[in-house]
DNA sequence: CTAGACACGTGATCC
DNA sequence: TGGATCACGTGTCTA
């Protein structure tokens, strides 16, 4: 019963070989056959032709269901109902993973960015949102003021950065100080109305500094500019 | 051409209605014709039967195919083969987006856990991952030590926390304290081998303290196990 | 008028 | 056996 589609995958491509005796490319070898069976020759000539016309079509309807069996996962009958019938099954259930997988980039993005919604609802009930909107809403850049790096020996470099303040600065530089994959030894961040302090200490050697401070500059504009 | 779906959208049941005569609830009455149209009686019954069998099977088939076309935006056109063309078309483009939106999904999840993939190219390439994989490693959950809540006046609270340190914590540390929507006045972290020490001001008042403390510890809690 | 699309009835096949 | 499925040829309608 179910194991039918494994031991004959192409079941109506049997039948053609079985019932189909005017298969392939030699239709037109066999209007010669239609026109003998029909005597008078003004109608033999079209009916034929429409005779090939529909087989092309059924052909190329059968080649369509089994190209959509092909990209549908999940087959349970080689049916032409069932397979248009797991395909619908198959697209709802897209829809609903989509649906699904849009809700969790919105948390996500919605965590990085405000972190409005640790005490909702567990499962985000937001759906259906685009994620472009969610994108392209509350970015909010680092703007740094001031940017120092120095040696302080012992394998140990200063990092001294002054940044303007925004909602999510904080975790923002964390995030960009973490993606440097950098040892950090100690770090301390200040607030000062709309200013943000934040000394560093990371172990590294003399020769890294200049391309650390420019690393930790590229980082922060990248990370400011999310290309998606 | 283009407007004929607007125009006729039921394009087959109106072909029904017209050519159709026998449809409907009307089948077992009609087998009587059937009868007539061929005198010798032994053949013509399961004849009638095949009939009103292969009707139903149209029947079916032609409504799957509708619903096959309800789910499926974008049809360009209402025949049978361009609806399951259009199917086709249409789950590709739903794969294409949905591995899309999971290296998105992915590419977020490693920006806030590993931070490996900064100087990769700008558009992650790593598709065709399932992202349960992405969720179900690399948890790193804040083990709290000690906890401190305490009221030093001026509409000010002393946090103080001493955790373990991962590879993520900071940044886990930030996200938990900025989602409790709190006015950080100055922040100060520290990291000695394995253990991370936090101290924090806040602006806040002395009965807010108890709330706050529990507060602190459910949202980290919670920040420890995504529920996805 | 021609070409394309559809439903119909029918015989064959499979389980 | 018989119910379910399929391909086929044909008539009909529309663009």
């Amino acid at each position: 019963m179910e194991n039918f589609a494994e031991i004959n995958p192409n079941y109506w491509e049997s039948i053609h070989q079985i019932q189909d005796y005017s298969w392939g490319g030699l239709e037109e070898t066999f209007s010669g056959s239609y026109d003998s069976s029909s005597p008078d020759g003004t109608q033999s000539v079209p009916t034929s032709k429409n005779i090939v016309s529909e087989r092309n079509r059924r052909k190329k309807l059968n080649d369509r269901l089994f190209a959509l069996r092909a990209v549908v996962p999940n087959i349970t009958k080689m049916n032409k109902a069932s397979i248009i019938k797991d395909a619908i099954d198959y697209i709802q259930s897209l829809h609903d993973q989509e649906s699904t997988i849009q809700a969790e980039l919105i948390e996500l993005q919605s965590q990085k960015l405000g972190f409005k919604s640790l005490d909702s609802s567990p499962m985000g009930k937001s759906k259906k949102k685009r994620v472009d909107e969610a994108f392209e809403s509350k970015v909010q850049p680092i703007e740094i003021l001031e940017l120092n790096v120095s040696y302080v020996g012992e394998k140990t470099v200063l990092v001294g950065l002054k940044c303007s303040k925004r909602k999510d600065t904080i975790v923002r530089l964390c995030e960009v100080f973490e993606s440097l994959n950098l040892i950090i030894l100690t770090a301390n961040i200040s607030a000062v109305s709309e200013r943000l302090f934040t000394t560093l200490f990371i172990q590294g050697e003399e020769e890294e500094m200049d391309a650390l401070k420019m690393k930790i500059e590229t980082a922060i504009k990248v990370f400011d500019n999310p290309q998606i």
